[in-house]
DNA sequence: GCCAAAATTGAACGATCGTTGAATACTAGT
DNA sequence: ACTAGTATTCAACGATCGTTCAATTTTGGC
């Protein structure tokens, strides 16, 4: 981290790391943190150690090196989410499931990811981070990638609640997603405003906060606004 | 001024517009749907019918430009949510402020811009949900613009409920933030989701829930966890 | 009406962008 | 060893980027 402009290869044993996962890698990691137009294929290809022109081999552009970025990790993230989910259901097969158990399924498989320092999902989540926030990617993306498991989490929470409106349920899912994708940026502003007593990358203290957080939400709008 | 290609300027009679101002207009909504990278100069004083060279003399960089697009209208926002702070706790000179009453303070005088049909501070509204999830400028940028104005919120809020540990409030303050800033952004995604139950335009809407969703989570989690 | 200051114009600068194609090196299967 | 396909290198393309500068027009105080 010395140094603004880093040359820094994503390194790794050139063999056994083949090209196309090196400019993935690099791709991902600069995508993450700069946005897709402040990104350079020329810079990403210089972080990956190999040839502009490569990218554009094993990628057709610029644009579909990104969406190869992005469907790399995204099955493997709505498979143990599902897990998680289903798991939730077979423990309550006679009676109903909490919603911090749902919600606690939706969020902790990926905060699990995020606290066992693999770097490489670290750039990713901050991937998310920026796209879910983006007026023009933002609806388009998520929507596509992720929806269809989240109207699964919502049917979930629909038997969790039955007495909830859907609209209530909706809007509160959109607060849900809003509270955890920031996370996902570590931005380090939390440090700096607790001054230091919170520290952006602690996920195991997001974990024991967020479901209670969200889930007490939930129930609040639910609960409060029935007719 | 023949043959122009129109892409829609931001018009005004050009007189009672001046220049620096249509040229903060232009840059404020094309940053706030493309970000900062993706947005060229030249698109910008297309847009805010100019030559390219005055954004050079109006404002010194493409960069210091967007701070003066930042700066235009942040001491407005701080200014009337600590208005509606000081008017909260006014009403509770004697007693204890409600934590969904200082929330609210927080929220609704947002809210309510975004609201009244004010194109441009839906797209103000639109920046800030970029930079608050962005790795890079996220952090420092809204710690400089906000943090001052949030921390004497975090005060309050130690007020309303001082058997909560800071810990616990930075969290939720954390979650709070990345809510509030999802909505800024009005993907469109929960239209989708909910099948056009849900609008992410309908700020009425988010109005009457957030402070309800956020205020639940904040006692649950500070009480959840006390010792 | 004069004049200095402010605002606007038009043209250009080097740098760098995404992308391509032709030539070369490497890696099987036979 | 030959060959076919895959992977990699090198050099370049037109376009467009942020930025500058000299020349011109417009403005406001006297």
């Amino acid at each position: 981290m010395i140094g603004r402009i880093d040359t820094g290869t994503v390194a790794m044993n050139r063999k056994s790391h083949p090209t196309r996962e090196r400019i993935l890698d690099a791709a991902e990691e600069l995508f993450a943190r700069d946005g897709f137009a402040a990104v350079t294929v020329r810079q990403i290809m210089r972080k990956a150690d190999a040839d502009v022109s490569l990218a554009y081999y094993h990628f057709k552009s610029k644009r579909d090196l990104f969406d190869a970025v992005m469907l790399r990790r995204v099955d493997h993230l709505n498979s143990i989410r599902l897990d998680a989910l289903e798991n939730v259901e077979q423990r309550h097969s006679g009676d109903r499931a909490t919603v911090e158990e749902i919600i606690a399924a939706f969020t902790q498989p990926l905060l699990e990811l995020l606290a066992s320092d693999h770097e490489e999902w670290r750039h990713y989540f901050a991937l998310i981070a920026q796209i879910n926030n983006s007026t023009e990617f933002g609806g388009p993306l998520m929507t596509r990638y992720f929806d269809p498991l989240v109207a699964r989490f919502i049917e979930a929470l629909k038997k969790a609640m039955p007495e909830c409106e859907p609209e209530d349920l909706y809007w509160c899912y959109h607060f849900l997603s809003g509270a955890l994708t920031l996370t996902f940026a570590e931005t380090g502003r939390i440090d700096n405003l607790s001054g230091g007593i919170c520290k952006s990358s602690d996920m195991t203290s997001i974990n024991t906060r967020m479901p209670t957080f969200i889930a007490a939400g939930f129930e609040a709008v639910c609960r409060g606004r029935r007719p």
